[in-house]
DNA sequence: TCCTGTGAACAACTTCACAGCG
DNA sequence: CGCTGTGAAGTTGTTCACAGGA
């Protein structure tokens, strides 16, 4: 059976949705409830979890704890998964502090080409010079690699990163690639994002909603 | 006609592979070279374009610089939008610089409810004390608002925003939230899209592709 | 009775294939 | 002849509606 990948997004929403309910010591929940909070229908919060199996119990909900269990093996991020940043500028800064605070992940090194911003720790994670990658990576072989570098340096960068064995990149510059084999990459537009809240400003009222 | 959401997001994208298309010197552009350069396909590129009409030349392609003003036109960013920053932390700090390099937008103003941070200038961009917001806000008139706050102030800021005319929110926090009548929101969740990544990168070889 | 799990109907989106114009 | 523009076909994703178990 083919998953949609709408429903792996999802999935993750699903997921920090279901941590803040256990947090606020809901020990069970109902599709209805995450359906609310996701702002889509609980029909399809119920079809995505059916893809992968059975969780729920009928005519009672879902054990959070569980529902959590399942969908972090689903993901497979049971373990923490290892990130490291390329780019110590203003936004490779903030996302190292961003993820680090996020349970799942775990920062293990921050790397830039700028001699200045390298030899000093953010947060307890070492900020490397570039050309010591391939050695950091061997030693901390890191699962995933975030970006902020400007898109020049991307397709020799994702070159690099996959040869070293990073499977996973995610970049926050917009620029086509020639993406190598055996690695996944997505991006994160932050104008796009904007441009497509503009779109829809400017359409309110002009079409019949 | 109900155009796809899929094609406006796309056509932000296409914008910017435009452009630097033009900085090559590329004065015409095919629909297939726009394919490529976002890894679509090409009927996809002249089906999204057709929703708002005819831009091309038929056997011959598009004049690059006609097709970037026709598709600034349907975004509706032929004007700098007027963007404010809350939240000048390490992310609000980084989008700010970010974004003011952007040439479709003009950062008038961030906000930080810490003293601290306020008073200085970022890139020349004034940071104001979050209590100020009203009053900059009825001044600037910002289009757009992106948030880079923490999750539990962001339904009291959504609703502060709508109530002081601004149209589009973009908040790096995800949290359920009411939306008020008259306002876009829409969210970047950098920890979703790695966890995407992670699932497809245990599903590589599990699955036969 | 209540809510899950799920085939079937429906809707949204993409690709195909080719007419038609420069 | 080459590439755009576009109905029609095909694919993917969502909602409906209800069977069935706790």
């Amino acid at each position: 059976m083919t998953i949609p990948e709408a429903t792996i997004r999802r999935l993750s929403i699903y997921l920090r949705c279901l941590r803040h309910s256990l947090a606020s010591g809901e020990e069970m929940v109902l599709s209805s409830h995450i359906a609310n909070r996701c702002g889509i229908s609980s029909s399809l919060v119920r079809k995505d979890l059916s893809y992968f199996g059975e969780f729920g119990i009928k005519g009672r909900g879902y054990k959070t704890k569980e529902l959590i269990a399942a969908i972090e093996k689903i993901i497979g991020i049971h373990n923490r998964t290892k990130v490291i940043i390329v780019g110590a500028g203003n936004l490779g800064r903030a996302l190292l502090k961003h993820l680090d605070e996020i349970p799942y992940f775990d920062v293990v090194a921050a790397f830039d080409k700028n001699e200045e911003k390298c030899g000093i720790e953010i947060d307890g994670i070492k900020v490397f010079h570039i050309s010591r990658l391939s050695e950091v990576i061997k030693e901390t072989r890191p699962d995933v690699a975030v970006l902020a570098i400007p898109p020049e340096g991307l397709q020799d960068m994702v070159d690099e990163l996959s040869s070293l064995g990073v499977k996973g990149v995610l970049s926050f510059a917009l620029s086509s690639v020639r993406i190598p084999r055996g690695i996944e990459l997505s991006f994160v537009e932050i104008a796009s994002e904007i441009e497509y809240l503009i779109y829809k400003i400017n359409r309110r009222g002009g079409t019949k909603k």
